[in-house]
RNA sequence: GAGCCUGUAGCUCAGUCGGUUAGAGCGCUAGUUUGUGGCACUAGAGGCCGUGGGUUCGAUUCCCAUCAGGCUCCCCA
């Protein structure tokens, strides 16, 4: 390969022309179905304050202590934005969002960025889509949240999905199935993997979140914190669970289902797909009732969701499943001669003015270029223009599809096409 | 941070058991039809065979290093 003097960065992949159309496609998904949902767009900047991803996301994830891209500009410290929930809050907090009366119901589409090795279904700027309801402890709120998450798969075709749902407790109840966690690996722990024994002080249950062999054994029997649960925990997770239900989405409930953001309390979800490969998960989510206390505004409970675009595509892929039509114009004017090219470029801005898309040749090309150009650029007619039709007034309409051509003034073609 | 794999035309890949001008398909340009596309045929453009070093009379081919990329672990969308 002749060497390239610049390229994009590791992990970071343009999105060429031939690829936009799916990408705006699943973006006019989301949009409708939000609408539908009565859910409001909310855009925040790429760069934030890093001191908020740190309180927001939490000093011992993965994601903060390594993953974050972080630097530092006169007095401030900029961070590229590795999720949206903390900065939506954010936002949330330093406008006022709660002014506005009611719970607040966004949602968002956009670039996020972790320094991670990249592989399948994983970069370094990636894109989500998520929603925020911020302002309800309801459990209509949690099933309504997952209820959108999927409905955008379903509008899609992905049918084939694991939607596991679990509680991971308030913080009551999860400081004593914690102290239960704790006394009961550590007969064992010795002979757990080093990464939870890092983890058994500090943070016991993302153990349950281990892949490595050695902790299988010790998992599996693990004590279970939906028996922990405190009266209101436990009754949240019921209706959330009797919601789901009622709506027909097929869930299971996977007790070791913990998840990776230190926000999250009460109910966490995941959307697994077995079309994606190593990096299995189309989206997660799950209720943050003190983030916003957290982030410095009244104590405020939310839940949301983010899911993975790219993954999503790559599910599309393996379901052969097109988000976009092909490419196509409908009109391309054919010229021969300086005057039908004057001609031409005057009659585009004519056609278009009705709505009809149409382009011509730039190049000064043959005819015959001219018509395999069409036949590239998908159109669905073809103008075809010369002295002999410049005189007449009358201009050849070629029907692309159907190989058929005939003879009208431009007022004609612009009735027949508009 | 660790493991495995790969770097030959715009893309997907052959190939040289080390030896004069490096190949195919697709794509691109043009022609066969100086007023007509998709099919076909013909021609053309386009590669210091990732980079540097070593072995050798000779390296794209062997060895080493380096850079880049891919997949996997970890973790997450």
């Amino acid at each position: 390969m002749p060497k390239l003097t610049y390229t994009t960065h590791l992990g970071m992949f343009d999105i060429l022309p031939d690829e936009s159309p799916k990408w705006r496609a699943l973006e006019n998904i989301i949009h409708e179905e939000a609408a539908k949902f009565n859910f409001e767009e909310i855009r925040t900047p790429i760069l934030e304050q890093t001191e908020l991803i740190k309180r927001g996301v939490g000093q011992l994830t993965d994601i903060v202590a390594k993953e974050i891209f972080a630097f530092t500009k006169g007095d401030s410290n900029y961070v590229l934005r590795p999720e949206l929930t903390a900065p939506v809050v954010r936002s949330f907090v330093e406008h006022h969002l709660d002014q506005r009366g009611g719970s607040q119901k966004l949602y968002y589409i956009g670039p996020m960025f972790r320094a991670e090795r990249p592989q399948k279904g994983r970069q370094r700027q990636f894109h989500q889509f998520g929603v925020e309801i911020i302002g309800s402890d309801d459990p209509v709120a949690d099933v309504e949240c997952i209820a959108f998450m999927m409905q955008i798969y379903r509008r899609i075709g992905i049918k084939n999905f694991d939607l596991k749902i679990n509680s991971v407790g308030d913080p009551e109840s999860r400081e004593k199935y914690k102290s239960v966690l704790r006394d009961y690996l550590k007969p064992n722990f010795e002979e757990l993997s080093e990464l939870s024994q890092k983890r058994f002080e500090k943070n016991p249950m993302r153990i349950l979140d281990s892949k490595e062999p050695e902790d299988q054994e010790f998992i599996k029997n693990a004590p279970v914190i939906r028996d922990y649960l405190n009266e209101d925990s436990s009754n949240h997770f019921e209706l959330v669970c009797e919601y789901l239900n009622k709506l027909e989405i097929d869930f299971t409930i996977d007790p070791l289902l913990v998840r990776g953001m230190d926000y999250y309390t009460r109910t966490a979800f995941e959307l697994t797909s077995p079309d994606l490969g190593s990096q299995d998960a189309l989206a997660g989510g799950g209720r943050y009732d003190l983030l916003v206390e957290e982030i410095g505004g009244q104590p405020t409970p939310a839940v949301g969701f983010a899911a993975g675009m790219e993954r999503l595509f790559i599910a599309c892929e393996e379901l052969d499943i097109a988000l976009a039509p092909p490419k196509e114009v409908d009109v391309y004017i054919v010229t021969l001669g300086g005057a039908a090219r004057t001609w031409g470029l005057t009659t585009l801005p004519k056609l278009r003015e009705h709505g009809i898309s149409a382009t011509m040749d730039y190049l000064g090309r043959s005819m015959r270029a001219q018509m395999k150009d069409a036949n590239r650029e998908n159109a669905n007619y073809t103008l075809i223009v010369g002295d002999n039709e410049l005189e007449k007034g009358e201009f050849t309409l070629r029907n692309m599809k159907e190989s058929e051509e005939d003879s009208f003034t431009l007022d004609g073609i612009i009735a027949k096409l508009a």
